[in-house]
DNA sequence: TAGTTAAGTTAGTATTCACTAACTTTGCCG
DNA sequence: CGGCAAAGTTAGTGAATACTAACTTAACTA
């Protein structure tokens, strides 16, 4: 929550390492070289090394939090909200594409309960506004009723996680913001009212 | 593709213990304690680790093909085809939940390029193979034309991966069959020309 | 100025990892 | 029966990993 400076430097190049070749890259050697002083230095900053990646991804829900927070103004519509979500997410990954890695390495912590834990707040919280919007668009008839919001939220959140999946595979080969405007066109095609 | 009986043996040690606690729970340790014998016995059968994970990949690719072709015989309407396919995947998915783990290790293998190749080419056939159906529906009039055969496999894919993902981060605590059946009647209103 | 503390260093440790060398057992085939 | 190859064993290796002990340095404060 409340990370020192340093804590941050060494959050920033621990999202890098994984960014470049995943969770496997991210060892105290790789991320005291990474960041210029020692091992042991690392140790004066987090307990250890889970600690370490438990606070990269906190700090990532907290970044997005803010950043979605701030595009998505009260003054839109749901599905203009919707849209600004999307093209939000998806320029951002563009930018920052180390961040993917972070985002999809939930099956990595599988097991070590401490990190899966927070993987599963950040989906869940991420998932619950999108729920709110789409219902507040279905109450005020601009978003259709036959299909739960619920339902909805699998759709848009699925497809968005594909593509950026696809386009990580790919070795980030094509536009990812153009694939999410077309991306966009879709789901509002899905979601209006018909 | 011909993979000799203790192979599939060491295939099937080496889903069993990546589906109980990920990726990093296949060591050559305890892939011979969960099999019975030694480690050096692993290497009279594959040449190193990497072949063995890869192994498993290409085991599951076929298995999923066999199934899906048996499941998706030819006079079934495109509609019908996609809800088959649906349907498969998700018992599949509750016979056999050790599988999922492999199919979403695909970002743990970004950088072995041996492994990533497999999973990319696994993803590819699967979205072709659905493209097709979509595609052959779209042109007898049963799915909507106004959106992509592409982009409604985006849909069907990305929300399918999304649910199962769910049911793994809850810790198999629903009913992924009942889900999936929610998941096609959602998508059957999406699909059929409005 | 003296004392304290935060933040760095070097050197090293125990453990785990994938993998190998060298030997033994087993089953088949002439 | 003899030979041989496939498939197992024990014992061990070098490399990497997360982490620690012990020491130094720099900055702040009483």
């Amino acid at each position: 929550m409340n990370f020192s400076k340093r804590q941050i430097e060494i959050i920033l190049a621990a999202t890098h390492l994984i960014g470049e070749k995943g969770v496997q890259n991210l060892t105290t050697k790789n991320l005291a070289k990474e960041i210029g002083f020692s091992e042991p230095a690392l140790y004066r900053h987090f307990k250890d090394k889970t600690e370490i990646i438990s606070s990269v991804l906190v700090y990532y829900k907290y970044e997005l939090q803010l950043g979605l927070k701030s595009v998505i103004s009260n003054d839109l519509s749901a599905l203009e909200k919707i849209e600004a979500l999307v093209e939000f997410q998806f320029t951002h990954f563009t930018k920052y594409p180390a961040i993917i890695m972070v985002i999809f390495s939930e099956t990595s912590f599988q097991y070590t309960s401490v990190l899966s834990n927070v993987v599963k707040s950040i989906m869940e919280e991420k998932s619950q506004g999108l729920v709110n919007i789409i219902e507040s668009g279905q109450k005020n008839n601009s978003i259709r009723n036959d299909i739960s919001a619920q339902q909805l939220c699998v759709l848009i959140m699925g497809s968005m996680r594909l593509t950026v999946l696809r386009w990580r595979l790919s070795n980030f080969s094509f536009n990812l913001v153009k694939e999410g405007n077309t991306l966009q066109q879709t789901l509002k095609l899905l979601l209006i009212k018909g």
